[in-house]
DNA sequence: AAACTTACTAAACGGTGTTTAGAAAATAAA
DNA sequence: TTTATTTTCTAAACACCGTTTAGTAAGTTT
């Protein structure tokens, strides 16, 4: 049956074609700026055609979230590479931060957003993923860090990093009167003296 | 005059209560969730009302903030009350870290929520006052602090906080698989192992 | 009592996510 | 090849949203 193959085939195509351009449009304009109907102009369908390839925006929004976490992965994957546990350890937290900064539309629809049911409910693949690699890099760390078990570490690691850009992405950080250079120099700064802090 | 200052005095408590009615309703259903259209219905007038009395929907939110803020230096008042300088800023990030925990829906339009440009372009009082008591409740602990700079340790220390109370309230710490009581825990836990980290 | 000012609202504008009913095109069967 | 069936798409509508406009009704002043 060449012909239902081929359709099956269109019919992933077009979902690429969908889920493609909406990430786009997320990253430029962020996730509640984009509307359903912009989506459909952009791909020249019209707006009802989307629901027949995605059940509502919170799919799109899932979809486009897994796709942003297998970034941050490769990203660790690529920066977080020595084969000494601390340095490892250290090049995978600059390499959260500079996810933050580089990317701060996609960060925002990963950590920040309000996550649709289907996120928090069932499990996130791509998110767990990145989670793991966190605690892989942490546990033979363990008997050279401050930290009284690998959970505690993990999650304190995790806080202030995503205390930092999340603060930093929305604005809250103006209030201490810098620039936005000034801001990300501090950041980085205050990103290094805790990896200082948290060694034994 | 007596009629004008009558009439002066109806305008404010209709703005009281309108931004009352808008606070429960932020604190209930969320600022999202919570339209001028509802508050209007719950005060009983009409939607152009509300208009007369607040520019948009962002001055409501504004208005909110600042009463927010307003509501977390009282915390701080109440809850960092140590003469010891140490101990008073253990109060105040674990006052933070509670406020959050107390009041998620009012820490989310605080911290989380994308602000209106009045809040990040012009100042901001309440919040200033508060960030203020951050910084005042440091400046005596530097000399303890493994820190080099108060900018550094204001930032460490609000970051800690915000990103372990964000990622709560925004669900990120799903992936640790935790109920929600342990998560609390955990954060509790991961709060008090921050601050023996910090001691010099 | 008439003129003026203030307080309010009905209705509309242009936007949103989503559903429904029906048209058009592609495929299968005759 | 023509008819029947399935698949793919969309126009239009529904129920919301924030906001503006134009006009009514009430209160105040002359």
């Amino acid at each position: 049956m060449g012909i239902s193959d081929r359709k099956e085939r269109e019919k992933q195509e077009m979902r690429k074609l969908i889920i493609g351009t909406a990430m786009d449009m997320f990253i430029n304009d962020g996730y509640e700026k984009t509307s359903i109907r912009n989506i459909a102009e952009k791909i020249e369908y019209s707006p009802a055609t989307i629901y027949l390839y995605y059940k509502d925006k919170d799919e799109l929004l899932y979809e486009v979230q897994g796709e942003a976490f297998a970034e941050l992965y490769k990203a660790f994957e690529k920066e977080a590479t020595s084969t000494e546990p601390m340095e490892k350890l250290e090049q995978l937290l600059h390499s959260y931060v500079k996810f933050g900064f580089e990317h701060p539309d996609l960060y925002d629809l990963m950590f920040i957003l309000r996550s649709p049911m289907k996120a928090v409910s069932e499990d996130w693949p791509n998110c767990d993923e990145s989670f793991d690699f966190l605690i892989k890099t942490i546990t033979p760390c363990m008997d050279q860090l401050r930290f009284s078990d690998p959970g505690v570490a993990a999650l304190s690691i995790w806080a202030l990093g995503h205390g930092l850009i999340s603060l930093f992405i929305r604005q809250r950080i103006k209030v201490m009167h810098l620039s936005d250079e000034e801001q990300r120099a501090l950041i980085t700064n205050t990103v290094d003296e805790y990896l200082r802090l948290i060694r034994k």
